[in-house]
DNA sequence: GTAGGGATACTCGGATAATGGGTGTCCGAGTTGACAAGG
DNA sequence: CCTTGTCAACTCGGACACCCATTATCCGAGTATCCCTAC
């Protein structure tokens, strides 16, 4: 088991959303850029993060992706969510008779414990504690744009 | 990201030898047959469990899996580790220049929250919690063998 | 009676698919803004 | 000056291919116990 590189990817990128001043657009060639990875896929990445509501687009020239949420809200459970699904990490396919599978259920409120501590933490705290992020992005900004 | 059904099979596997009189063995179809999935494939699983120290086998006629370990030791993460390993579920490939990733740094932090609790829970509670478990085992032994 | 040799019932480990999800690319479609040509 | 058409830059979505871990099966090898036969 193992945490897919998507979402590696997604908890990067709404870093850099993070970062960037409020209502500003960005592109997907400069969020792949920055991360060094291929357009394309990042894009999918994108799609199921507006999916979940959490950035939009705007088609066309001068086009991009904003924030829609705000900053200080954004945890590392939704971001997880978004990509990764919500569906349970551990399910039993036995049959177990009547009642629910005890380990199952001991598992998932393990699994519930670490949710609780991913939903406190927010993106925003990294982006305070790293400058260098937004440095990253206002460069950008100004330079290709 | 999802938990193998490897791990599964392992903890009800686990489930069984701890419900199982103390200095006990049980063969590898006993097993398959209350899981109801094939032996072949749940003998790979021991193995894994054999080399992870938890039982350990005695080939040859009458042979079979043995516990090795302290019933009441015996937590969920022992088994968890010996199936899915002990690498962390996250690992961040970027650059990240000199410094180490801080996103990194909290999803190990969660990931350890979940283990802690999978620490603290041992087996033998659920089968004190659910009697049923000893008496399939019980009802097993006496017939097939 | 005792020793030796199958037969049997197990575990062990390698080789080998089949399947599915993650990862990544390509391409066509739709959308918006800028610009230029024509009335 | 206004309208209209074209082009460029961008997002969107489907289709496709590739790789790898999981899942699962099969088979031969090793091993211990039991039993039967031969001496």
């Amino acid at each position: 088991m193992k945490y897919s590189q998507a979402t590696n990817y997604a908890l990067h990128t709404m870093m850099f959303f993070v970062a960037l001043p409020t209502g500003k657009t960005i592109g997907v060639q400069q969020l792949a850029e920055l991360q060094k990875l291929s357009p394309t896929y990042l894009s999918k990445i994108l799609t199921k993060l507006v999916k979940a509501g959490m950035i939009e687009s705007s088609p066309g020239i001068n086009g991009g992706y904003t924030l829609t949420r705000n900053k200080a809200d954004l945890s590392f459970l939704e971001v997880i969510h978004a990509i990764e699904g919500t569906a349970s990490l551990f399910h039993c396919g036995v049959g177990h008779a009547q009642q629910g599978c005890l380990i199952e259920e001991v598992m998932t409120t393990a699994e519930q414990h670490m949710e609780e501590y991913l939903k406190e933490r927010k993106l925003v705290e990294l982006v305070d504690q790293n400058p260098s992020v937004s440095h990253m992005v206002n460069v950008l900004d100004t330079s290709a744009r």
